[in-house]
DNA sequence: CGAAACTTTCAGGTTTTATTGAAACACAAT
DNA sequence: ATTGTGTTTCAATAAAACCTGAAAGTTTCG
């Protein structure tokens, strides 16, 4: 397979994943871009190379720099800024864990938290309810802890552990 | 808090994260209402409950039970069909991870598996993405392998080691 | 200050995805 | 074969998400 073929299925293959991640597809995209990329790449450089308007790689950009696994870089003597990616895997997973775990499964709880409070009236409805609520109530906080173990853990003693624990 | 608004929350909430996990919140919301139900319903309930068309209805109610996480009752003497959730939190977190695995991971394996065969012209940018690739491959592989143990992990066990390693 | 270089915003347009409702289909009972 | 009851399909429509490009904003420098 050739360079320019296989960046190009990265790249669709990364803007799928990334969907599922919870990002769009386009900055998904323009991450694939900035990990394979040498070098930091300019805004103009992004747009060209995906064939993207200058206000939707904006957008885009800003976005990965609010989930904060881009970051600005400015050249000594240029006006113009640059971008580039994390690359290490590990950090990224954690990162996008640590968004996530803000984004969606805090609001959950603090639902979960409000409703299993619903008042005891005694019939068939009120009590199932409550029970469905304490299991999953119950599913989410052990979800949360592991994931903030995740995002706190080093990489090392994570996989060892979870190495462990496949065996 | 009332048996009627906590219900709606919770279906509201559910939407949400069902959203996330890869459900549209059409599907998460049906599924919402089958879980807290203390009966199965039928497609005019479900229709009525969420105020959705029928049609609507009818390829959610679909869609549930192809990511088997819903499935079909039949109650002797009726013509009609009735539907209820699985309600553990533990199988339905285990069905959703098989169902998201075969749906995600397994194709950006496939494609890095195929891209990591890029030839190595010795560029700075073929290095670069080679390196990338094995990076991103090592991690998926890992994931997905802790995915496969959590499949087919009992709930117990699977805990019983993640408590050990949050300690 | 004023112009050049660059970035951000946002109203409007496009594409994608979800929903409706009516028609077609299936099947059992008469 | 017809009717009653329920399910499935699908073309049309509505809603949501996304993208564009031009205009407005910002910063730097002579």
């Amino acid at each position: 397979m050739k360079y320019t073929e296989a960046k190009e299925e990265l790249i669709q293959a990364w803007g799928n994943l990334g969907y599922s991640w919870g990002l769009n597809k386009t900055m998904a995209q323009i991450h694939a871009l900035l990990m394979i990329s040498t070098k930091p790449l300019s805004t103009e450089e992004i747009m060209q190379e995906l064939a993207i308007s200058r206000g939707n790689a904006n957008m885009n950009i800003r976005a990965l720099l609010d989930w904060g696994i881009v970051s600005r870089i400015s050249i000594p003597g240029e006006r113009k800024e640059y971008f580039k990616s994390e690359k290490d895997v590990w950090s990224l997973a954690r990162q996008v864990a640590r968004e996530r775990r803000k984004r969606e499964l805090e609001p959950i709880l603090k639902v979960l938290r409000e409703v299993s409070e619903v008042s005891n009236d005694g019939s068939e409805e009120t009590k199932e309810l409550r029970k469905v609520v304490k299991e999953l109530k119950g599913f989410a906080e052990k979800s949360d802890n592991l994931l903030e173990t995740f995002i706190k853990a080093e990489e090392s003693w994570f996989w060892n552990s979870i190495i462990k624990l496949l065996k």
